[in-house]
DNA sequence: GTAGTTCAACTACATCTGTAGTTTTATGAG
DNA sequence: CTCATAAAACTACAGATGTAGTTGAACTAC
């Protein structure tokens, strides 16, 4: 499982656009990279999707006088297989000791301390209704 | 803060392979890597050493007929920066949604999430003698 | 239907990475 | 002092990525 999906900042941020939207054309991903402060040619966004496309991380559909682009992937996918490489990599795949680097060096506000600390709870009560 | 400092699978095992020695010579790292199952070329993993220095993440040190490396960063600040970029790049700069994420789809195990909810715990009472 | 406009397709190129061969240099053995 | 050896330095090259220009095809507005 997982055939290793690393994408870079581009990458990721062009696969955001279309994730957010449901699919879209080249332009108007260059726009939404424009509004993210990443002004690049249209050619430019062009390419990058043509490669996402022959990557088949993406899907296009012609739509009238152009194409609509639309994610082939889903975003836990993605975010799944990044995660798991830096798990595996910086922790030795311990997900305890990278739990414990965010709860150390991140600056973790109060408010979200007390979300995560929720959020364990209700994993653990999912975990006793669930008989491994 | 943080130069976006982001290495590869490779480079990491490299730094990886001095952060645990301390220092190394490129046939120790060689070594190393081989036994992680990346079996490379001697003079492959010295490139790697070789721009890793002039990048300035590693330190080369003569020591008698050849070189010893010694990392120039810490484990540490390395793992800061990677996981920034996740959390920024995929997660919107969202840290507790960083960690939702790694409790509904990692493979936790019920011991994991106990020493998590310790954690947990334990930095909410540092936070609590830590008048913000 | 001719010209302008808008895309997609194709081409280009520098940089980084993974990979390793070849050349040079220093060092230890004899 | 010479030779073998080992390690560093240099060279090479393919693939991925970021970046964008050029070309060609199709649609639109006259």
């Amino acid at each position: 499982m997982s055939d290793d999906l690393q994408l870079s900042d581009l990458q990721l941020a062009i696969m955001r656009a279309l994730w957010e939207r449901g699919e879209a054309s080249a332009a108007e991903v260059q726009s939404a990279l424009a509004d993210g402060g990443r002004d690049l040619a249209p050619t430019t966004v062009s390419t990058l999707l043509a490669r996402l496309v022959k990557r088949g991380l993406v899907t296009a559909r012609r739509e009238g006088r152009g194409f609509h682009y639309l994610p082939a992937i889903a975003e836990g996918e993605i975010r799944t297989s990044m995660i798991s490489r830096v798990t595996e990599h910086l922790f030795d795949g311990d997900v305890t000791a990278l739990v414990s680097h965010l709860l150390r060096r991140s600056e973790i506000s109060r408010d979200e301390l007390a979300e995560v600390r929720r959020l364990i709870l209700e994993a653990e009560r999912a975990k006793e209704n669930d008989d491994e």
